[in-house]
DNA sequence: CTGTTAGCGCATTCAC
DNA sequence: GTGAATGCGCTAACAG
């Protein structure tokens, strides 16, 4: 039987209420006492039971996810992922609630940070925007002590607590890595469209795309950045214009939420050569995009896992304990036609068909 | 407030016993009655507190992993991480056990099997042999209401509860398509390197990987498969005779745990054109020899994820509650030079390094 | 068949 | 400073 709070109790000579103290850091014990319940607690090899101390502290997490609005499939999948937490939340005590915030759009952010700040949560999760005034009211939560982790895209230079997302650089080096094999021997320029660059996971993609490029495939040009805002009908026109005005083009790899729009282009241009595309986040239209040879590779963040993780961090870090950390380093998966998961198996969707939740 | 059973014992006009029997389905209450409190757990929306009622039964679950012994790298990093949930366990209430046996051996595994029966764990996690023996094993168990699931090499036709890996058929397709593009215009045919035809998981990697190669690539002939018994002297002294009898080898499927004896005849054979060699699993010899660019591709299956979740389906199991169908589902990850997790990020390390555990 | 009671391991009043 | 007592939500004896 694991010892118990009775044993050091007993081990020490003292009252439960005395080892209560020390093991909560508590005021109000000598430094004799104090230290003669410490070497208890390490002799007997305690560990606490957090389950039963939740349970006697009645203890609550009120969690608040910040996500931006908007039709982006990406978004809207990370939202029914967050919402299908909310339904298992009830287990872990946990009691999220979503903010949604406009797009790309610092000032929103800002209000919905400070807003939040003041109903004291136990813990927040958003999705950043890069600027100084979202860093500061980051910053300002954690004055607070709430916990803060950045969901999908991070916020360099601020104090979070945790990035629930992957490594964007990385990411852009696989993609160019890829796009380099799969481009054999063709030759022509590689296109790129983003949404923002705004937000630093677009930015972090994009440099680790050019880097690996420029090392390992200079025969290739970047021609310039398409900022697509996320938008399918601005995505669409700008790489139509794209697609006519450079013909000859090889690849195109799209790092933000462009796909729809991208995906009617390419739709739109019946003939011609076979062009490379490797796209981001598997959705139900770059899900069948593979599936019709459009698109060659998606790289895919699991957006149930960065929820899922945001979570576990965010009630570690509200009571002070550690993490696995291997169990929340979110993977890149790369999805080709051949490995993608069965049915449309909880990436983007409504959780309860095809999961056992 | 959640409601408690006070609250439908007070609604339902019962005592708490007989909230009890009903909410865990024992005898021993007129139907009327019991109806009257399902009406009443129904209409205040109770859900049960886990927590405090294994608190209350004080309940642990004894589970047993049944691994393959022998330096295959793979299962010594799988081992690892069996033991680094072992050091977590008394946190989830868990007390794990490993039983070691005879790789490829189905019969000694019949032996461990029967032998942990009678223990009568919470619990078992085994890394399958197939064979019938292996099948009468395993249901044998589940007779006797003991929870199994698979763990990395599935079972098929036994009653196991749950299998704990991936999609060998899918990752075998994955590696052909990434060889046939990796290829490009090289011509040549491809050999394969496989552990042993025992193991339904090398089995499915083969076939997916003929499959995807016939249909798509059929320019590149598939050599007859090489079965190193996961042996890096056996593997080695079989690619190098390979390499010798067709030096115009183009590419290499390496679908076991073979990798250190394939690594090595590639060092040896100094000169030549360049060959494609995609592996699985990430371990430090094919980290090296991706970073080397002597494999240009490692398909990998996170061993510390399939451990923690084949706890996780274990204990779901064991008291009849389901599980989040997506946390469950084992990727298949594909590691190029860029995307390695950064230094030995715990897919095949004693944890604790690296990791905040 | 049903109800009373005493814990599970811990946190938190309130006295001393 | 320290200790005794009570309760968190649930289960499991034991009575009735």
């Amino acid at each position: 039987m694991r010892p118990t709070v009775h044993d050091i109790a007993a081990a020490a000579g003292v009252s439960l209420a005395t080892v209560d103290r020390v093991l909560n850091q508590r005021a109000g014990v000598r430094k004799v006492t104090r230290e003669r319940v410490e070497q208890a607690i390490e002799r007997i090899g305690y560990v606490r039971d957090v389950a039963a101390a939740n349970l006697a502290k009645s203890r609550v997490y009120p969690f608040v996810f910040i996500l931006p609005s908007g039709d982006n499939s990406f978004m809207r999948g990370l939202e029914a992922q967050v919402r299908a937490a909310m339904r298992r939340s009830s287990m872990e005590r946990a009691v999220i609630s979503i903010v949604t915030v406009p797009a790309f759009n610092a000032e929103a952010l800002v209000a919905a940070l400070d807003e939040v700040r003041v109903t004291a949560p136990a813990g927040v999760a958003v999705v950043a925007v890069e600027s100084p005034d979202v860093i500061a009211a980051v910053n300002r939560l954690r004055a607070n002590r709430i916990p803060v982790v950045t969901l999908v895209s991070d916020l360099a230079g601020s104090n979070r607590d945790h990035f629930a997302g992957v490594d964007n650089i990385a990411a852009g080096r696989t993609a160019a890595s890829l796009m380099g094999r799969f481009l054999g021997g063709r030759t022509g320029p590689v296109a790129v469209l983003a949404g923002s660059m705004l937000v630093r996971d677009h930015r972090e993609r994009l440099d680790g795309f050019r880097a690996v490029m420029e090392e390992t495939f200079p025969g290739h040009a970047l021609l310039p950045v398409m900022e697509g805002q996320d938008d399918p009908v601005l995505a669409e026109r700008l790489v139509g214009e794209t697609l006519a005005g450079t013909p000859e083009i090889a690849g195109i790899y799209s790092l933000g939420a462009g796909n729809r729009g991208l995906i009617a282009a390419l739709k739109r241009r019946a003939n011609g050569h076979s062009i490379c595309v490797i796209a981001h986040e598997l959705t139900r239209h770059t899900r069948a995009a593979l599936n019709d040879g459009l698109i060659e590779a998606v790289l895919n963040q699991d957006a149930g896992h960065e929820v899922r993780s945001a979570i576990r961090v965010l009630k570690a870090k509200a009571d002070g304990v550690a993490v696995i950390g291997a169990q929340e380093r979110i993977r890149i998966d790369i999805f080709l036609k051949d490995n993608l998961p069965f049915e449309d198996g909880g990436e983007n969707q409504e959780p309860g068909q095809g999961e056992d939740v």
